[in-house]
DNA sequence: CAAGGCATGTACCGTACGGTACGGTTCGTG
DNA sequence: CACGAACCGTACCGTACGGTACATGCCTTG
């Protein structure tokens, strides 16, 4: 890896268009089907091409997940209002964001990847999906819930922890499950619904209980 | 595979400790150090050996997950009368013991075997290990939050969601960044604690919540 | 047009792995 | 003791992959 990919991610239309492929490659026939020759063969470049821009195998698939990382562009817009139901809807908007994302064959396909090689020493390929991947997403799930905090609709100490209980209730063991084979099964919006619901009445204040008809029986 | 791993787990004292060298290899230095050679070499058996017993290397493989899971036995006691107190304190020796699990090596090596081969069609390792090393430990706290049900302690209106909930709520995406390579942080037991918690105080009957000190504010 | 950079396609090399075959050894059994 | 089964160690085979070298062709630039 000669250039950091963490700070320069970017590369030529014609890289990408073989990225593209490779990922394309690397859904459909798993793992052993991204060689270097496959890849060449289907983005019709040639393996030298290869080394000479990605220097390695591992340098590729850094690319790739870089690749598809900036594919993948999370908006976030606030600075509105929030009450009770929009911040009900943002996070529900958010959990069906998050399912979606995480059962998408390209997200699965680089997981899968990533897992595989994080027994190696010295594979920062886990780190690098953690990062690129997720910090979009983590970084527009905790700006709502802590504009939430500040409108005095959710009550909470730590915003991280508070955050991963979100994420665990959104998704429990489903990521897992799909990353071994199993296809999720039931509805994403009801999942998300539920979810939410949960959250709101382990972080809602009384004010939000209340008006989302959660209080305790 | 000639004999259903699922109901023919058993194999000859000489074949287990095969195994267990198998899984040392698997754990110390990753899939790649998994090969047929490497397992004859560290056993001090023949190659011949192994495709005799196990027919080839995913038949290997499946032996080691069904070796593995029967090591991994967890004792469910119940019939015992469930009060506030003793029901969190089972709920968290779960949630620890959960937690220790997944974060042990050889799981987490095996998952990351079972991730890998996942993408390959037919491939059913990560239905055999879902299925060999989830389902004792599901089975046991399944039973237990239903007893805490019929006690008047829990309620809720399925208990697999419920379960998914309790499990979301302990494991989060622990699992998947431990995958993934990175350490755990934090201290199990209290991470446990936490997680009851909020579990009681999203399935805990007026009873447990007053008992217990949950109140919502 | 000439020249040089850049990409393609192919051929090649070394290596490593899954799987098989075979000779030699140990051990239980009649 | 003789026999056979099981097993070990090793050698072997075919294949496939990562990575490199080279010849050809395209496309810009002076």
């Amino acid at each position: 890896m000669s250039s950091d990919p963490l700070t320069a991610p970017e590369f030529s239309p014609r890289q990408n268009a073989v990225l593209g492929q490779a990922l394309r490659l690397l859904v459909d026939g798993g793992e052993k089907a991204l060689t270097t020759a496959g890849v060449a063969r289907a983005a019709n470049c040639s393996k030298e091409s290869l080394y000479k821009w990605f220097g390695d195998r591992d340098g590729l698939i850094a690319a790739m997940i870089a690749f598809q990382a900036s594919k993948v562009r999370t908006f976030e817009r606030d600075g509105e209002r929030l009450n009770v139901a929009s911040l009900r809807e943002h996070l529900v908007m958010f959990a069906k964001d998050l399912l979606e994302v995480l059962s998408g064959d390209v997200s699965l396909a680089l997981n899968r990847l990533a897992v595989s090689q994080s027994s190696r020493d010295g594979s920062k390929l886990g780190e690098l999906l953690l990062e690129h991947g997720r910090r979009q997403i983590d970084r527009r799930a905790r700006a709502l819930i802590d504009a939430g905090r500040r409108a005095g609709l959710l009550t909470f100490d730590d915003g991280e922890e508070a955050y991963r209980t979100l994420y665990g209730l959104i998704v429990s063991d489903m990521h897992v499950r799909m990353l071994l084979g199993e296809r999720p099964q039931g509805d994403f919006t009801q999942r998300a619904e539920k979810a939410v619901r949960a959250f709101l009445t382990l972080h809602g204040t009384a004010k939000t209980l209340a008006e989302a008809g959660l209080a305790p029986v």
